[in-house]
DNA sequence: TGTTGCTATGTCATAGTTTAATGCGTGATT
DNA sequence: AATCACGCATTAAACTATGACATAGCAACA
C-alpha cells in the first residue's frame, strides 16, 4: 500500500514549500510507485544511467564517489525529502553512487515523464532548478568546510548541519537524533582519516558539546557547536518537495 | 554594439549543444543587453540578491565564499559559456560572490523574464537544470579532489580540468593557454597554503609536466598530468549555452 | 570459539602550515 | 629620473595538525 501524495507525511513539515492542489494531482500521476529497500542496497551507480527518479520518504543513505586508487569521497548524506537521480535525469549518467544506509522507502518517478513535467508543469520545473541549486549551495559549503576548516571545525560543521536538518524534519527527540552512519562515513565525507575522526569526536564529547554513540547524535550545546563550526547563518530555508 | 545571439561566437564551438532557430530568437529577446566590466569588478555578492543573470561571453573570473575568520574558498573558476546568478534567480540570494579576474563581457538577462522562460520554453528550462546539474557534478569532483587527493594530485587535477575546458573553448594555442589568476587563488580553490602551492607548482615544473608562469599555463605532458590527477574519464561532454 | 566489523587509543612519521625574508616589476610621488 | 610602496612569486626554516600503523576491546554472528 503506497502513500498518496495528498497524505504525504513529509509535506506537512514546514520545511517544505506548500503546493497547489492541482499540482499535487499531477505529482500523484507522476509518481509511478513506491520502493522499499534494505539497508546497504546500492540505489544508483556512478557512471551508469538510472531509469528512475526517487524522492526519499524515509530512511537514510549516502552519496559517494570512488577514486581509481580506491579512496572514497562521501559527497552528501541522504535524508527524507531529498530527490535522487536528477543528474541522470538530464545528463543520462550518474556522477556518483547512492547507497541506502538504513532501510529506506522511496517515491518512484518515471524518467520518461520528466519531459512532460517540463512541458506542462513549469512550476515543478522551477522546483527542480531550485533543488539543483540547493544541492549546488550545499556542495559549495561542503567544499569550504573541507578546504578551509580544521578537523574539529569540520565535524562541528557537519553535526550542526545535520542537526538543523533533522530538526526541520521533526526527527529530533530530546537533544538528539538518529545518525546511523559509521565513523568511516563521516571521515570520508570530511576528508579526514578514520583515526583522526575518532579522536576529534572524543574531543567534542569531552568538551561536552556533542556526542555520537551507537548511531545517535546528541547535541548538548548547539550554540557552542555553531560557534565551533563558524556558521552564523541559522536561517532556515524552505525547499520544494517533488 | 552588442553581439546578436545568432552570431554568438561561443555557440560555434562544438562544446555547446546546438539550438533550434526559434529558440535562438527567444534567447535574443530574453537577452536584455551586454555588459563590459573591468578586471577586479565584483559582479555578485554573497548574501545579496542579483536582479540579473549573466552568461560569460569573454574573460575570466572567480566564484568564492568567505568565512567569518577571513579565510576564503574559491568555489570555481569562471570561464566563457558559464551562466551566473542562477542561485539568486531561484532562491533570491547568492550563496557565493563572483568577481571578474580579467576584464569581461557578459550577456545580461532579466530575472523577471525567468518565469516566462519556464512557462513557454521548457527546452530552456531543461537546459537550466542541466547547467545546474553540471555545476553540481563539478563541485562533487572538486570536493573529492580536496578531500581525497594530496597537493600534487590536486594541482594536477585542476590543471587538467582547466586545460581540457580551455581546449574545448578553442583557447589553447601551442601547448598552453592564458590562466590569469594568482597562486593565492589556486591555493584557495584547493585548500592549500600559498607556500605549499608554490612549492608544488615548482615540483610539477621540475617534473616537466606543466608550468604556470606569467599568467600562462603550459602543459607539456597531458597524459602524465591526467595520470597524476587520477582522472581516467577524458570524455568530453557538450553542454547547453543559455 | 573463532571471525568479522566497528570503535577506541597510543606512538611515531610526515605532508602541509606558518612565519619570515628576498627579489622583481609596476605604478605613484617627488 | 630617482625613490618609494605595493603586490606577487619564491625559498628556507621551524612547527604542527593530521595520517599511518599497531593493538585492543566489544558486540554480533556463524
Amino acid at each position: 500500500m503506497t502513500t498518496s501524495c495528498r497524505n504525504c507525511p513529509l509535506r506537512r513539515r514546514a520545511l517544505f514549500d506548500p503546493i497547489e492542489s492541482d499540482e499535487l494531482d499531477f505529482m500523484q500521476r507522476f509518481k509511478s510507485g513506491e520502493l522499499s529497500v534494505d539497508a546497504d542496497t546500492l540505489l544508483m551507480m556512478e557512471g551508469s544511467n538510472s531509469p528512475q527518479l526517487f524522492t526519499v520518504l524515509s530512511g537514510m543513505g549516502l552519496r559517494y564517489k570512488t577514486l581509481p586508487n580506491g579512496r572514497r569521497q562521501v559527497v552528501n548524506f541522504v535524508f527524507p525529502g531529498d530527490f535522487l537521480g536528477l543528474q541522470a535525469g538530464v545528463m543520462n549518467e550518474m556522477k556518483h553512487s547512492v547507497e541506502a544506509t538504513t532501510s529506506m522507502t522511496l517515491c518512484v518517478f518515471n524518467r520518461s515523464e520528466l519531459w512532460n513535467l517540463f512541458k506542462n508543469h513549469p512550476g515543478r520545473a522551477y522546483d527542480l532548478v531550485w533543488l539543483a541549486s540547493l544541492e549546488e549551495h550545499f556542495l559549495g559549503d561542503a567544499l569550504t568546510a573541507v578546504g578551509q576548516r580544521d578537523a574539529l571545525e569540520r565535524i562541528s560543521w557537519s553535526f550542526h548541519r545535520i542537526y538543523i536538518r533533522m530538526t526541520e524534519l521533526g526527527l529530533v527527540t530530546g537533544q538528539g537524533c538518529q545518525l546511523p552512519y559509521r565513523q568511516q562515513d563521516l571521515a570520508d565525507a570530511l576528508g579526514l582519516s578514520l583515526v583522526h575522526t575518532n579522536k576529534t569526536l572524543k574531543k567534542l564529547r569531552d568538551m561536552q558539546v556533542a556526542s555520537w554513540n551507537e548511531g545517535r547524535l546528541t547535541v548538548s550545546d548547539l550554540d557552542r557547536l555553531a560557534e565551533l563550526a563558524m556558521v552564523d547563518d541559522h536561517h532556515v530555508e524552505t525547499r520544494p518537495l517533488i
